[in-house]
RNA sequence: GCGCCCGUAGCUCAAUCGGAUAGAGCAUCAGCCUUCUAAGCUGAGGGUUAGUGGUUCGAGUCCACUCGGGCGUACCA
């Protein structure tokens, strides 16, 4: 609709010497009586014309020269809109668009050839995935989808560090625990993990080895085998939201391949470094940053800083066009530093996307349930998943936009989760699925011949939806923003359940009902491909 | 103190570069199944968009200040 509008603008620009090169932009307005595409352009040209924005918005409808087959009329309105109908004609032939390859309508070639990596999840494995992670993982593999849909090649990838205190703690903590089940008491010191799951490492390390590691040290193989236990959950919990990292990468292998040092070494060759009280600094405040920053403590041990920078020098030289990292708003301070450290450098920082989402407060029984891993007073995302699925996770997760601060009301989700909006549109899909059984046992096939039959204002309504959905997906994914494909299938699945309570198929004329069977069909076509970029299931029948 | 995010209906959230009468879901109330899935549809009530001022044809959206909440502000990640 918009690309038709934009070359008439273009071509009537030949005789209005005002609309060359001019900022189109089409809007849909909310009120339907409006027209179906709506432009303000006659407003924004009055300061430039010193003329009423109705003169001159009568001007450029003289100057377009609309097609009567498409466009049934063209209004002034208001403050000086230009309002466009499209005829029942045109709109309908979105059908056959969608039906030459309905499992791919919507995708777009636009980013074709370019490479993205999404780093998300991140957690060092120092036990389960808590609700708060399962905010980062669905943002962040639905993030990697919709790229995905636009015609980029993306890698998800899982950063992690395996070395540090956080580590040690976590190979003590099952050491202590294991030792207990030898009967050994011990004061299990309050900062180590408190969790179940450091027992359950423990018990099995016993059924193994039995009082073997008696006098093992605590790096050793009880820090191993709980990081390894620990990841296999992680990963087992990752699938049974359908996410797959195909990339993990070791904060370590940077120290192993000589990163570090090397980035170290440029930073002190091009003067970007320096010492001071027995530490190493990045001259963060020439790069307009607030203050320098250490880079090197004074022990000897680079802080995050320098392995953050050499871990994105490593992206860049996998040859990644776009770089999308995922955190939390606890980690907003950070970025700022590591981005400018890569500036300094000469890479292209706009090729790095930073996503941070507001935290996920979870409340129950209307109180506020403070988050701690080590303290092991969390939720854990299987439990999550245990309680509602998988679907209503990723659902929930990301039908609000990451920059608000969500409240997720346990209670709310465990008792009302069939009022969930996501069976909402599960439904409109299994309700299509079981109309097209219902019409093939009546011999009752889907045609293109007649569309213009789709005349009523519940299938025009529903048309026009489907019609936003390839622009709709381009532009969700530009802003990177999930909830607004969530809102444009709640609204698609809203007119298709008004559409299903008017109009009927079986029973009506045979033309008729054949081109509604193309339009389910479409309708079919565009909820599930929306709920596969979301990660949830469209199932046949519920 | 400073930086980032947020404040919209009773609750949870939307609102397409600044556009026309601020919208959904839940909750409440009133209707709709002898006919393709009632996990649905129709209707009603519910708002000074935290506040004040500014910018302009037009502000929930932009600017300034105030109030309130979250997260940061390390030689932790």
């Amino acid at each position: 609709m918009k690309e038709y509008l934009k070359s008439l603008f273009e071509e009537a620009s030949e005789r209005l010497e005002y609309l060359k090169g001019i900022n189109l932009v089409f809007d849909v307005p909310k009120n339907e009586s409006h027209g179906d595409l709506s432009s303000n352009v006659a407003m924004l040209l009055t300061k430039q014309l010193k003329k009423n924005p109705r003169l001159i918005a009568e001007e450029i409808i003289t100057a377009l020269k609309t097609d009567n087959k498409i466009i049934s009329k063209t209004e002034i309105a208001g403050p000086g809109f230009i309002n466009f109908f499209f005829t029942p004609y045109f709109v309908s032939g979105i059908i056959k668009e969608i039906l030459v390859s309905p499992d791919t309508f919507g995708k777009s070639d636009k980013h074709k050839g370019k490479r993205a990596n999404v780093e998300f999840v991140s957690a060092n494995p120092t036990g389960p995935l808590t609700v708060g992670h399962g905010r980062n993982a669905v943002t962040g593999d639905t993030v990697a989808n919709m790229l995905e849909w636009i015609g980029y090649e993306v890698d998800r990838e899982y950063y992690f560090n395996n070395a540090g205190r956080q580590m040690r703690v976590l190979g003590d903590s099952v050491r202590l625990r294991y030792l207990e089940i030898l009967g050994e008491k011990n004061n299990f010191p309050e900062d180590y993990y408190q969790g179940e799951y450091i027992k359950e490492i423990a018990k099995k390390l016993f059924d193994e080895f039995g009082s073997k590691l008696k006098n093992e040290d605590p790096e050793g193989v009880f820090k191993e085998i709980a990081e390894k236990e620990i990841f296999k959950e992680i990963e087992k919990t990752l699938s049974r939201l359908s996410i797959k990292h195909k990339i993990f990468y070791n904060e370590n292998s940077l120290y192993e391949e000589k990163k570090i040092e090397s980035l170290l070494k440029t930073y002190k060759e091009k003067n970007f470094s320096y010492e001071k009280d027995g530490a190493i600094w990045l001259k963060l405040t020439e790069l307009g940053n607030e203050s320098d920053k250490v880079i090197v403590k004074s022990t000897g041990e680079p802080t995050y800083r320098l392995p953050d920078i050499a871990y994105h020098i490593t992206k860049y030289e996998r040859g990644y066009d776009l770089m999308v990292d995922l955190f939390g708003s606890d980690h907003n301070a950070t970025y700022p530093d590591v981005l400018a450290g890569l500036k300094a450098l000469g890479y292209d920082t706009d090729k790095v996307k930073v996503l941070i989402h507001q935290f996920v407060t979870i409340m129950e029984g209307g109180e506020v349930v403070k988050m701690s891993t080590r303290k092991a007073n969390y939720i854990t995302l299987d439990e999550l998943i245990d309680e509602v699925g998988s679907d209503v996770v990723r659902y929930f997760f990301n039908m609000r936009n990451i920059t608000s601060h969500m409240n997720f009301d346990l209670e709310l989700a465990k008792k009302h989760s069939d009022e969930n909006p996501v069976f909402y549109l599960q439904y409109a899909h299994a309700r299509i699925c079981s109309i097209l059984k219902m019409t093939e046992r009546e011999e009752l096939k889907s045609s293109t011949e007649n569309l213009s039959l789709l005349s009523t204002n519940e299938e025009q309504l529903l048309l026009k939806k489907l019609r936003q959905f390839k622009e709709e997906i381009e532009y969700s994914t530009e802003l990177f923003e999930a909830h607004r494909i969530c809102a444009y299938l709640e609204e698609l699945a809203a007119l298709f359940h008004r559409f299903y309570t008017v109009c009927r198929i079986i029973g009506s004329e045979k033309n008729l009902a054949e081109a509604r069977i193309a339009l389910v069909t479409a309708t079919r076509a565009v909820l599930k491909n929306g709920l596969t970029i979301l990660g949830v299931t469209a199932p046949e029948r519920m």
